[in-house]
DNA sequence: TGAGTTTGTCGTATCCACGAACAAACACAA
DNA sequence: TTGTGTTTGTTCGTGGATACGACAAACTCA
C-alpha cells in the first residue's frame, strides 16, 4: 500500500493551510538536522518546493535562530552561488541524559547532533534511589553547562532510562536494576531542572535505536531490529522509520522472549528468557567464570577463546546458538531489512559470526533472511546520549515555529 | 511523543496546498466510511473545520459520486436539521478475493464495508496452481458481477493469499501450501481480469487483521496482536493504528517463532516452531488422532472434551501452555493494548482460557500484561474478504479525487 | 405566531505555495 | 577586460484552500 500520502490518514483533525506551512518548515529543519548542511539550491531540488518557498521558509528558520546561511562561496561550478544553509549547533542545544545503574551520563548536544559536551559521572550502587539519581543529574546538568562558553537556549530534555518507560506520561512503570517502580520521572526532574524546556523519557535500548537510525549504521534505513546486550538484553523496534513503541511505551523487550521452556529463571518472574540464555551472565557461566563479572571478564573470556581455550569457545559456540535462536523469530515476526548489533553482541559478534548466521539461516524463512544485513553498532560509548538527543530534538523538528514560540524565554 | 502533527515527517516531498485539499477529503471519506453516516454538523465538530469547508467538501465527494446527501430530516432537536451524508455502497465497490487451499471466495464489499454479495467454490487440491486459480476468480468474479443488479463501479481489487507477499510489487514470495514460488500475482490476476482498477494483494492473516481492526472487535484500538491458527498460525502486527509490513511485507510471521529448541521439523526447514506446537497438528496428535483430521477434527475433540475425556482434556491443556508461552513472548515484544484470537484459537478459548491467561500472566512482564485485553475475534467466516475490502478501499480513502481520476471508465 | 436556536450559504479575508520576470553573481571564452 | 551564458535569489501577482462574519433558512418551543 502506497498510500504515503504526505498526511497522517488516522488523525480525524482538520487540516489548514498554516499546517502547510509547519510542515514544510518541519522538513527543512530535518533535512538540515539530519544530512548536514545544505545549499538553498540542494534543498529546492531535495524538497521539491521553489526557490522562492524555499527562500521564505528558511528566512523563518533564521528568523527562529535555528538556522544561519552563510554567504554563499562560489564553488567552482557555473552560475550564482548559492547560499549554505546550517544549523546553529552552539546556540541550540538538548540536554541529553543517560541514566544507567553504576553512571549517569550528561551532554549538550548540539541541533545537528554534535556533542558538545559530555560529563560522566559513575556512582555507588546504593546512589540509585530517584531522589539521588535526580540531584546527580541535576548537579551534572550544571557541570556541562557551566563549560558552555557562548550563549545558547535549550530546546529540549531527553533522558534515557534503563527501564519500562510510560511514553504518554515520561513514568517509569518499573526499573528492576534501580529498584524503581511507577515514578513520574519526567516530571519530577523537570521540575528539579526548573527549566521550561520539555522533557521526554524513553527506555534506554529504544534510545540507541533512535540514535542508530539518526546517527549510525541504519540510516536511510525504515525497518530495523536493534538489539542490544548486556546483563539484561533489549532491542529497539523500527517500522517505517519510525519507532515501535506498543500501547504504553514497553515494546522493544525481547530480552524476555522464551525461548526455552526448561530454562533458568529470570529476573523478571518467568523463566527461559532469551536474556538468561544470551545474557552476559549466561556467557560466562558457561565459560566457567562468576556470573557477574562484568564487562572486564566479559573480554577476558575472549581473550581466551583468541588464546584457543576450549570452555571459552564453547560457550561462544552456546551463545551463538542461543542468539540465532532468538533473532530468527524476531526476524520472522518483524521482518526487518537490517538487524544492528550493540553492547555484548557487538563485542562477541566476531567470535560467533558463523554459527550465528548459520543459526538464522537454518531458522528464519528464507524470504526474510534474503534480504537482511546484519552490522554491530557504529557509534560508541555516547550511542545513548545522541539518542537522548534526537528524542530531546524532536519535538523542535517536529513543529519548528510552535516549540519555539512554547519556549517564552527564548530571546536567544 | 506527541509529535502527531497531521503530517508524515519523513516524507522529503514539499507540501502543496492542493495536498491540503486533498488530506481533509480523505478525512471526511474515512469518517463516513468507517463510522458510518453522519450529518454534515456532526462532520464539523468531529474534523474541526468549518461549515463553509465541510459543506464544499462534501459537495466535492458527491460529485465524484462517493457521497449521497439525504434531504436534512428532523431529529426532534432544535435547531435547523442537517442534512446526513452517506457513502453510495452499492454503487462503488470493491472485489474482494481470499485465495485459500481449499476454496476460493470472492465478494462485492459495498463502500461503507458492506457485503453485497459473495460466492465461494471449493477446489480440489490439484486445482492450485498460479493459473487454475486465476481462472477460477476470473469466473467467480464474473458470477458476482452478474448478480449485482445496480449500475457500479469498481473501486478496487483486494486479495487476500495463503503465503507471503512482497507488498511492494503485490507478488507472492512463496505460498508453501499453494506451491507457489515468486508469482506476480497482482499483476497477472488484473490483467486476466482486465480491469482498471488497482489490484492489492496481502497475506491472509494480515487482511484479517485488517478486517479486525476496521470491522471487528478491535474497531479503535491503536496496538493490536491478531493471531490467527489452523494447520498454520499467522499474525496480523497493528501500531499506531497501522500495519506492520516489514520490509518486504512478510512480518507478522508468528507461527515460525521458535519456541522449542527440542520441537518437531516445522515445514519451513526449521524445528520447534510455534505453529508445530499450536497448529491444528499438533493439538489432534496430542489428542491421539490423526494430524490431518481437520477442522470436524477438532470439533469432535473440543466435544470429547466436554465429555471429559482425558486424553482431549489433556491436549487442551497443553495447547494452552505452548499458547501462552509464545503469546507472552509477542505480548513483551511488541506491548499490544489487544490481543485477538481467531479460527482455530477461537474455537479453543473457552476450553484453555484459564490455563491460557495464567501462562501468560507467568511469562509477560507485568506492566505489559496490566492493560491487555484478550478477545476472541468478533467476525465470521467473511472476516478475510471484509478485510480485503478494505485493503482494496485503502487507495481511495487515501486520495479520491486522484483515485477517482485514476479510474478514466468511470462515469457512474 | 413569534422568539430562540441551529445550520447552510455566500462573500471577503488570510495564508501559503507557485510561477514569471528581473536582478545578481559566477564561469568561461574571446 | 569584456561579453555571453548559466544558475540562483528576490519580488510581485495569481490561484488554491480554509477561516470568518453576515445573512437566510429551517426547526422547536412557548
Amino acid at each position: 500500500m502506497s498510500s504515503r500520502t504526505g498526511f497522517a490518514a488516522t488523525s480525524s483533525t482538520g487540516v489548514r493551510s498554516e499546517t502547510v506551512r509547519s510542515a514544510n518548515l518541519s522538513m527543512l529543519l530535518r533535512e538540515l538536522h539530519f544530512r548536514g548542511a545544505a545549499s538553498r539550491s540542494e534543498l529546492v531540488s531535495r524538497t521539491g518546493l521553489t526557490r522562492s518557498s524555499v527562500g521564505a521558509l528558511i528566512g523563518e528558520l533564521v528568523k527562529l535562530g535555528l538556522v544561519v546561511e552563510m554567504p554563499a562561496a562560489s564553488d567552482g561550478s557555473r552560475g550564482r552561488p548559492s547560499p549554505v544553509a546550517i544549523v546553529r549547533s552552539a546556540e541550540n542545544v538538548a540536554i541529553a541524559v543517560d541514566v544507567s545503574v553504576d553512571s549517569i551520563g550528561v551532554a549538550a548536544v548540539g541541533l545537528g547532533g554534535v556533542v558538545l559536551t559530555v560529563e560522566r559521572i559513575e556512582r555507588a550502587r546504593d546512589r540509585v534511589s530517584v531522589d539521588a539519581t535526580i540531584a546527580d543529574i541535576v548537579a551534572t546538568v550544571g557541570m556541562v553547562r557551566a563549560r558552555l562558553a557562548q550563549q545558547y537556549r535549550i530546546l529540549g530534555i531527553g533522558v534515557a532510562v534503563v527501564g519500562l518507560v510510560q511514553r504518554s506520561d515520561n513514568s517509569v512503570a518499573i526499573a528492576p536494576n534501580l529498584g524503581w517502580r511507577d515514578v513520574r520521572f519526567g516530571d519530577r526532574l523537570g521540575a528539579a531542572l526548573g527549566h521550561a524546556a520539555p522533557v521526554c523519557v524513553a527506555n534506554d535500548a529504544d534510545v540507541a535505536a533512535l540514535a542508530e537510525i539518526h546517527r549510525g549504521v541504519a540510516v536511510g534505513v525504515d525497518d530495523v531490529l536493534y538489539v542490544w546486550g548486556e546483563v539484561g538484553v533489549g532491542g529497539g523496534l523500527i517500522s517505517k522509520g519510525e519507532m515501535i513503541t506498543g500501547a504504553s511505551g514497553f515494546a522493544g523487550e525481547i530480552g524476555h522472549l522464551p525461548v526455552n521452556p526448561l530454562g533458568r529463571a529470570c529476573q523478571c518472574g518467568s523463566r527461559g528468557c532469551w536474556e538468561t540464555e544470551v545474557g552476559e551472565g549466561a556467557l560466562l557461566q558457561r565459560a566457567g567464570r562468576s556470573r557477574d563479572g562484568g564487562r572486564e571478564a566479559v573480554d577476558a573470556l575472549l581473550d581466551d577463546a583468541l588464546g584457543g581455550v576450549a570452555l571459552a569457545v564453547a560457550a561462544l559456540n552456546e551463545e551463538a546458538t542461543w542468539l540465532g535462536f532468538g533473532l530468527a523469530g524476531l526476524i520472522n515476526v518483524l521482518n526487518p531489512s537490517m538487524v544492528v548489533l550493540g553492547g555484548l553482541f557487538d563485542a562477541v559478534y566476531p567470535f560467533v559470526e558463523g554459527r550465528l548466521l548459520d543459526e538464522i539461516k537454518r531458522r528464519a524463512l528464507a524470504s526474510s533472511f534474503a534480504n537482511l544485513v546484519i552490522v554491530r553498532t557504529a557509534l560508541g560509548e555516547d550511542a545513548l546520549l545522541l539518542g537522548a538527543g534526537e528524542l530531546a530534538f524532536e519535538q523542535v523538528l517536529a513543529d519548528p515555529l510552535g516549540a519555539i514560540r512554547a519556549l517564552t524565554g527564548s530571546a536567544l
